[in-house]
DNA sequence: TCAAAAGTGTTACAAATACACCCATGT
DNA sequence: ACATGGGTGTATTTGTAACACTTTTGA
């Protein structure tokens, strides 16, 4: 006697439903996004996000998580649902409803060579390819998420290393928003947040007298994290 | 000879996914939120959000607008989606991923007879009975999306009938921030983003001396909402 | 010695906040 | 005549924006 469960839903009719990921990373000079070849039909072998049909027995959310753990080795990513697209006719291979989900990573911490593996590939956000179905649209949509939330987030930590110095955050704010900032004002407004811990070392890799490293104090960040911030820049 | 389409996606489970509305009002009182008794087991007869299943041939925000016009007859409303809600195990009936989506309406639209025909109430916010599933959270999450949007976008309006009174939207914004408001500021504030025209009328509903009726300017409202504002109070 | 990026302070302007009184009218 | 909510102005504080020079060091 098996514990059948029943279908209180068996009149109404199932879909298809993916989720795709739109994945950026910094490498402390642009912006990036992690895009591969389709390896199903339609479309095969064309440029498109990361993404996956959701299983049964697994939470949307989860079904993420996987995509980006078998890409890129990384767990525990910053990853926030973007939105849904559902219009009818978006994907020719048949009807499928796929929730966006744009993530942040730091693109040392990757697992190169499975990135590799999958034929994915590092592409900068003002010479992308065309992507299949509405993936444009998706990343369009995602950058507008991520400059919003920027502005009540510190999100801009997560696709940095551990150790960076405050000329690299800066370009990193300046790639998000694609604006200059003038850098006394910036370093003032950062210090000001008060959640960063300025190290003993310094990088000298852009520069003759390098920059002090900092990194951040993670019970300070998570209190901002809470809290949100007003980071108009 | 039919066209018959492929389905390239047959090796791939299909789920049951629903759409369910967080649909705020405003009394000039207090924010108040649609539920009704659930019509289908399991929990039939107990508190629950308004939804519905999305068919094979409607998108996904195509059946909330569907759902909020068969409940409340109203078109053309402000919706947005709120968040994707895909955990495994969230609904006992069967397997079902859900998206939430929020609406704003003025209570006085509403086809009064159509929604008291559907059994649906306006709740105050602070007296919500439990609901099915985890439809409190989703009332949650929408009120904490209602707070942010509304710091960058002004649509408080959405909540307020034609002609309103600065009053009465005051009381809108204390109530969407649940904080009080200094009235000389709050009036400065909201002038200052030049999108009311005064009208000659006053609504003498609440007081003697009556306040003056506003409308708002649609140009420069939509403007506005493209171009987002700042709206720290 | 010089080129290239890092780091530092002050002033002017704009915006947000705090605050108290008179007005109009229905009862 | 008085109680009730509507309407107005100013001073202070706070935050933002603009701006130029010195420091360090590898080549």
């Amino acid at each position: 006697m098996s514990a059948q469960k029943v279908d209180y839903y068996a009149s109404e009719s199932k879909i298809y439903i993916a989720t795709d990921c739109i994945i950026f990373g910094f490498d402390n000079e642009s912006i990036k996004l992690l895009v591969f070849k389709r390896r199903v039909a339609p479309f095969e072998g064309e440029w498109s996000l990361i993404g996956s049909f959701v299983k049964n027995d697994e939470s949307v959310n989860n079904a993420a998580k996987r995509v980006l753990r078998e890409i890129t080795g990384l767990e525990n990513v910053f990853m926030k649902q973007l939105k849904v697209y559902g219009e009818v006719d978006r994907d020719p291979g048949s009807r499928c409803i796929t929730v966006g989900q744009y993530a942040l990573i730091r693109i040392e911490d990757q697992d190169k060579a499975l990135v590799e593996k999958h034929g994915a590939v590092w592409h900068d956000l003002h010479e992308l390819p065309d992507l299949v179905l509405d993936h444009n649209t998706m990343v369009k949509d995602a950058l507008t998420q991520l400059r919003l939330r920027a502005s009540y987030q510190p999100i801009g930590f997560e696709l940095l290393p551990e150790k960076f110095t405050i000329p690299s955050l800066q370009k990193l704010y300046e790639e998000i928003y694609q604006i200059e900032f003038d850098a006394r004002n910036f370093r003032k407004k950062i210090i000001a947040l008060d959640v960063l811990t300025k190290l003993d070392e310094k990088d000298k890799s852009s520069s003759k007298k390098g920059a002090f490293l900092y990194k951040f104090n993670p019970t300070k960040y998570n209190k901002l994290l809470e809290a949100g911030i007003n980071f108009k820049l």
